[in-house]
DNA sequence: ATGGCTTACCAAGTAAGA
């Protein structure tokens, strides 16, 4: 039923990502994400935190493998927890030798597939270059992707891309217009993703929801004026398997919770 | 249009997040 043989459909499959504003601080949330959903694949975007650092033993007490990415200094940081076994493919986006910063991995799975977690620079801090770097990040990131796309591989890109990517993504007033995350330069390498064809999947099943994924510390939650900047990106081929995507409130309505919320999707 | 939160730095006040 569930893989095997030649002639076999693939296995149904669960991806999710979760911008956990510290996994240490976050533990128990993600814990009961995981108890919840299952997921096959979850990654973990501002883990804040040197991979050394990282709790592994309680996600691999629920029978995760751990792989973390960090830096010096408390900042980014990256994740993947998988159910199924995966090999790391990179544990940074190619294209800046220089790049310290911990905002990529992307691993290949049993199964074949190719899933990159991303966390993409906010680019509000920094001034101009800070901006700029946002730009760099996202047109290496669409080299990688064409590259992906280009070699027929199944790929999936889940993340926190810190792009609205259209008007509806985010509450009326919830950002200045000259916020990085609605900036058009940002916005069109945005689309330059899905032009080469990979497929928004919460965007797919839902075209005209009110859909956010992350809310400001504050009152910003219960008045839902939020954003959508988290993303799940897919190949044709996997577009084509997604039989299910949402965002799961739960883990922000608990207690000391994450800015953000979780994001998901099911491949048939 | 921001920091009114939150976090890591590490012990007081920054810097970053979005």
């Amino acid at each position: 039923m569930d893989g095997g043989g030649p002639g076999a459909p693939p296995p149904r499959l669960r991806l999710a990502s979760f911008n956990v504003n510290s996994v240490r601080q976050r533990a128990a949330h993600v814990r009961r994400f995981l108890e919840r959903q299952r997921p096959d694949l979850l990654f973990l975007q501002e883990t804040r935190c040197r991979a050394e650092e990282f709790p592994r033993l309680e996600f691999e007490a629920l029978g995760y493998r751990v792989h973390a990415v960090g830096q010096p200094g408390g900042r980014n940081g990256v994740a993947l927890l998988g159910r199924i076994p995966f090999e790391v493919v990179a544990e940074a986006l190619p294209g800046e030798p220089e790049d310290g910063q911990a905002r990529y991995l992307e691993v290949e799975t049993e199964g074949g597939l190719r899933a990159g977690g991303v966390y993409l620079p906010n680019g509000n801090s920094g001034g101009a270059e800070g901006f700029a770097y946002k730009l760099r990040w996202m047109d290496r990131l669409i080299d990688l992707a064409e590259a992906r796309l280009d070699a027929f591989l199944p790929f999936a890109l889940l993340g926190d891309f810190n792009v609205c990517p259209t008007g509806e993504d985010l509450a009326p007033g919830a950002l200045p217009p000259t916020d990085a995350l609605v900036s058009p330069e940002v916005r069109a390498r945005f689309r330059a993703l899905l032009h080469l064809g990979l497929t928004d999947a919460l965007r797919a099943l839902h075209p005209h929801d009110r859909l956010y994924t992350y809310w400001d510390y504050g009152p910003a939650f219960e008045e839902n004026r939020g954003l959508r900047i988290d993303h799940i990106l897919l190949s044709p081929d996997l577009a084509e398997r997604l039989s299910g995507c949402g965002v799961d409130i739960a883990p922000r309505v608990e207690p000391q919770p994450s800015d953000h919320a979780p994001v998901w999707c099911t491949l048939r």
